[in-house]
RNA sequence: GCCUCUGUAGCUCAGCAGGUAGAGCAGCGGACUGAAAAUCCGCGUGUCGUUGGUUCGACUCCGACCGGAGGCA
């Protein structure tokens, strides 16, 4: 059987050490589904695992891109499933470990996903946005495609954009490309464990603890790096809580006691939505860590919960 | 010690000729199919400091007490 791992939970539960250990046990490698630990020279903000942490477990889909690269799911699921396909094929075990829910979700099903805008088209729909009204466009998004309309806020530009961009380019509403895509069987079956806590606040704790850490290590140092590397600032890896607001003190003069206080603020928030993405999965078997968390304890609870760990002793 | 102001949601505050209260921020819940650390939607969570009194009825008026701020001594 096909043995993957996929170990998810909000920002700074403790998804990285977990991974690594589960990877040494199993005989495995990890697999990143990290939106942001993608990008090279986004370290210190990201928490993306050192070469310590690591523990010579190898990694993927870490550093596969320059920051200035726009980078989606699209992509990931391209990159990172070949990679799972190979672990396999040698017979070893993937840890899927990430924050990024979309991202799993997508590569374990098997997603494929409707085609990209042509070159100016998004700015061509975001210039009609500007000039005509949201409303307008919404309006047409009703006329070809109303079953995704009506799920979509009148409110939601991002996503009133893609699906009449979609249909622009492919002559067919994206729910009919998403229902396509939904009659496949999930492409993979993992195990999925969840990591969190049975209080709020000593997650909250931790993620405040974190940022602090990061200043110290140098968060600022390293955004600085990326803009002297020419990143534009509206590039998408600048658009990741932490780097956003210390941006904001480089060029806008934020006071830096401030902007620690908003990627605290920001990061619980994201960790707030990361919840709400993975508890609609009812595959998950969580683990509420204790506070502070006892690792050997974790550890053995996530074994607990893989069929296929009797068989390796 | 005296005088004045003040005490309403986690925070900052609004409110009412007396009919058990509402904004912002914070928070909580949700959605999510090629930007997802993005984007969007929904929800007031309250012994109106305490205690007496007036009143059919008090957060609102009166007294006392407790806490806070300022002033005079």
């Amino acid at each position: 059987m096909e043995k993957i791992v996929c170990v998810v939970g909000p920002t700074a539960s403790g998804k990285t050490a977990l991974a690594v250990q589960l990877a040494k046990l199993l005989d495995g490698e990890v697999v990143s589904c990290d939106s942001m630990q993608i990008y090279r020279g986004m370290d210190i903000g990201t928490a993306k695992p050192t070469l310590a942490e690591m523990e010579g477990i190898p990694h993927h889909m870490l550093d596969v891109v320059d920051p200035q690269t726009p980078f989606s799911v699209g992509q990931y699921v391209a990159m990172a499933d070949p990679i799972v396909r190979d672990i396999l094929d040698r017979g070893k075990t993937v840890i899927l470990a990430g924050g990024t829910g979309l991202y799993a979700d997508s590569l374990i099903a098997g997603r494929t996903f409707a085609p990209l805008p042509a070159t100016g088209q998004r700015e061509a729909l975001e210039a009609q946005a500007k000039q005509e009204g949201l409303a307008a466009l919404y309006c047409r998004l009703k006329q070809v495609d109303p079953e995704i309309a009506g799920k979509i806020a009148p409110s939601d530009q991002k996503r009133i954009l893609r699906a009449l961009e979609v249909y622009e380019l492919t002559g067919k509403p994206l729910s009919w490309h998403n229902a396509q895509t939904r009659l496949q069987p999930p492409k993979y079956t993992p195990i999925w464990i969840g990591l969190d806590f049975p209080d709020r606040q000593v997650l909250y704790d931790r993620i405040n603890r974190r940022v602090e850490q990061m200043i110290t290590a140098g968060l600022l140092k390293e955004v600085q790096a990326l803009l002297d590397l020419g990143i534009p600032t509206t590039a998408t890896s600048m658009q990741a809580i932490g780097y956003r607001q210390i941006l904001a003190v480089i060029q806008e003069s934020l006071p830096l006691d401030q902007a620690v206080a908003q990627i605290q603020q920001e990061s619980r928030r994201y960790a707030k939505r990361q919840l709400t993405w993975f508890r609609r999965n009812p595959a998950i078997h969580w683990i509420f860590q204790s506070d502070p968390p006892d690792f050997s304890t974790s550890l053995s609870t996530a074994l607990s919960y893989l069929p296929f760990f009797d068989t390796l002793l």
